[in-house]
DNA sequence: TTGCGTTATGTTATCTTATAACAAAATGGA
DNA sequence: TCCATTTTGTTATAAGATAACATAACGCAA
């Protein structure tokens, strides 16, 4: 299992881009690998680093660019809270992200069902939670907000920590 | 109506503060105030402008210390995609906020509701979603990640930026 | 194939955001 | 009043991000 799952996620984005005819360039495929192979998120100048490593460009704006590029095309997601970049694992269109991280380890794992995206999508266009319109937000179905992204992100403790921290605790 | 929200945001954080014995000093009570007045986000170093014209220290330090005091206590939040800091317009106990932010005007506005609190548990917990279940995230009724906090952002476009955008196009 | 507009890369310089570290002052009990 | 604790103010610097421009690669039409 190992590696498998980078391994798709980086062929599923080598065939979207060939589809969409969307230039997967060299500095732009190797941040990619970059992501993917940290399996968590890194910052820019992290990223960076590697690229120097490796022979390419290693100012700033070669990674940032690179990154939002792999961005915009939901290949990567920023992780604002930790002022970061991870790969996404199922990449398929543009989307906003949901993402669980793990505050002791720094872990980030996508969340990624149709169901989920639908309820940010809900959220913003305060329709289709009854809440919303408990609240007093919805004003005679009148739109009050067009959501067009979001971004989600969920603290916590991933299991691994949650049971690392059980068996220290005895 | 005015500024009545704001007069009711700041007398309920005064109440808060005293029920919990937190202290709201000048500056911390100055700088809720000038979020308040704002109405919108404001950079941290925009709040450092205005502490520096009321005679307040004007070291980056102070604004962020007063800043961290009020998230903390979820007076204030952080509104990631921005870069800023907003008041909370219903503060009560710390939350994790859900806010709707406009791209065009920037205008950010929190949604607060015990049902939208309750559903960024249920996506951390994987249990209250039928989506993460079917996804195959929840093994066994096994909890695998333990959520304490979120920060939900919904981009978009609000009410009055949309109205104005369709009449400029007529 | 050449030439040309477009897109991407590389670099310098700079800007914005945030924090570390420490001294001085205010606060609130013992 | 004295002391421990918390808060404020300051200097200095770290970390993150972008503007602007020159060079190079690409992709297609002539």
């Amino acid at each position: 299992m190992a590696n498998s799952g980078r391994d798709e996620a980086f062929e599923k984005v080598e065939r979207l881009c060939k589809e969409r005819n969307l230039r997967l360039t060299p500095v732009r495929k190797r941040v990619l690998e970059i992501l993917l192979e940290a399996g968590r998120a890194l910052g820019a100048y992290e990223v960076l680093e590697s690229l120097r490593r490796d022979g390419f460009g290693h100012q700033p704006p070669v990674a940032y660019r690179a990154l939002e590029f792999l961005q915009e095309n939901g290949f990567v997601h920023r992780v604002e809270g930790m002022k970061g970049y991870v790969a996404c694992t199922s990449p398929s269109e543009p989307h906003g992200p949901v993402l669980l991280v793990c505050d002791s380890c720094n872990e980030v794992k996508e969340l990624r069902t149709p169901h989920l995206e639908a309820i940010a999508g809900g959220i913003g266009s305060y329709c289709s939670l009854e809440s919303a319109a408990e609240a007093g937000q919805h004003h005679g179905g009148k739109q009050e907000f067009l959501a067009s992204a979001h971004a989600i992100e969920i603290l916590g403790c991933c299991k691994q920590c949650s049971e690392a921290s059980e068996l220290s605790s005895k």
